[in-house]
DNA sequence: CGCGGGTGTGGAGCGTTCGTGAAGGCCGCG
DNA sequence: CGCGGCCTTCACGAACGCTCCACACCCGCG
């Protein structure tokens, strides 16, 4: 269960949230003042905090300032007036979202599992490739290989993922040059060689001992195979 | 004129209500159950149901469900028992404020107004994105890079939107075209290179060294991805 | 053990892609 | 009707990375 820290001077609005976000099944914690709040969020580390920018002694802007400091918890600001909250909100302390009042409790909900949503981004499994050790996060291009990132070039990468995407099988190097560009696309084969070789030379921790780039004599490439 | 459902079994307060919510601009219709609250509800066409919990017949409970099923019309509940159960039912129903009895008239005006105000304005659809310590507002279409506020033009801010919205994505230049503008609007896919010129020029630090949108040789650009 | 074809590697060449400044055109505003 | 933003388009130089080559090395087989 997710722990929302909801924190306003004005006990009324407090409840009011309270009962709100309790009843959308959210445990909830209260903090009426900046100080409180700070403690608060440390002890209980709540999942998302509701913080009201107009606070007696530290200001919520501060508030904001200091959690932003040592985390990266998603805020939900509340704005007292609608006019003043224009320069300040979100931008200034890097708010996830805010709500101005008068506000409707079934909004601040809504707005607090949406922000909730958002921040939990857990890609889509299809387009990640894992073998071995190594992680290949497909719209994003990126590679992982154990706990080191690889920089890889478009073409590159095309190249791993599709020997990546079924480990141990052996393609030729013309099924490579079709993976690698559109189909049948005419040229030197040995041009895969080069790619494979910089590829070695990024991903490999001994280049000259290759773990996962494996060559197949008279035959093509494949990509390592842990359960065989 | 704004047109308001009193429901209430005892006269007396009907008669209150009404005094107060008319003298205040408001037109009047009431019901004295559940079956005619429904009935008005459908016909009147109110623009907000002020409700009495403890009805005869067809409790307030049952008439606020019903209401809910196929319109999301504002609802105040009048709550004879000031304890916390029915507080919490109508929070139940999602019920837009609550007053309990006895109440003073002018409040119930006055949240009358604050709910019907909250309506109108569609809900500040804020909306905020964050994404390293770059921060949109996209309600308001402003932009806060660590400390600097930038200024940018409309379809710089949806294109930047559009990549910081997936940080660590890559974007084809054809995808962020369609961000742009609506779907398929077919022109030149470089004139979003002098877009991104243009950002980079007002968002990064170093223009000649960006850290936030970088570009990906070959295929388009993406977003700063802080945390991998 | 020797031979031939296959593979690894560094580097050069070159086409593609990108960055940038500037010019043209559209549109809204005064 | 003129002006100023803003988006697009273009041209050119720079950077990038894919291809290709030359040569060394390796493997497998006779």
């Amino acid at each position: 269960m997710k722990t929302i820290l909801v924190v306003d001077d004005e006990p009324k609005i407090v409840e009011l949230a309270r009962d709100y976000l309790e009843h959308a099944g959210f445990a909830v914690v209260s903090a009426f003042d900046g100080s409180e709040a700070l403690t608060r969020a440390r002890t209980d580390a709540p999942d998302l905090i509701v913080l009201d920018l107009g606070l007696p002694k530290l200001d919520g802007l501060d508030v904001a300032r200091a959690l932003r400091r040592d985390s990266n918890v998603p805020i939900v600001i509340l704005s007292g007036r609608s006019d003043e909250s224009d320069k300040l909100v979100g931008l200034e302390l890097g708010a996830d979202d805010y709500v101005t009042k008068p506000f409707s409790p079934k909004e601040l909900v809504a707005r607090v599992r949406a922000v909730l949503r958002r921040m939990e981004r857990p890609a889509p499994a299809s387009d990640i490739i894992r073998a071995s050790d190594v992680t290949l996060d497909v719209p994003r291009m990126r590679v992982r290989a154990g706990e080191r990132d690889v920089e890889l070039t478009a073409t590159e990468f095309q190249l791993l993922a599709a020997l990546a995407r079924e480990p141990g099988r052996v393609f030729t190097r013309s099924q490579l040059l079709d993976a690698v560009h559109g189909v049948a696309f005419e040229s030197y084969e040995r041009a895969i060689d080069a790619h494979v070789k910089n590829i070695r030379r990024k991903l490999e921790r001994d280049p000259r001992e290759p773990q996962y780039l494996q060559t197949v004599h008279g035959v093509g490439y494949r990509f390592r195979d842990d359960d065989r």
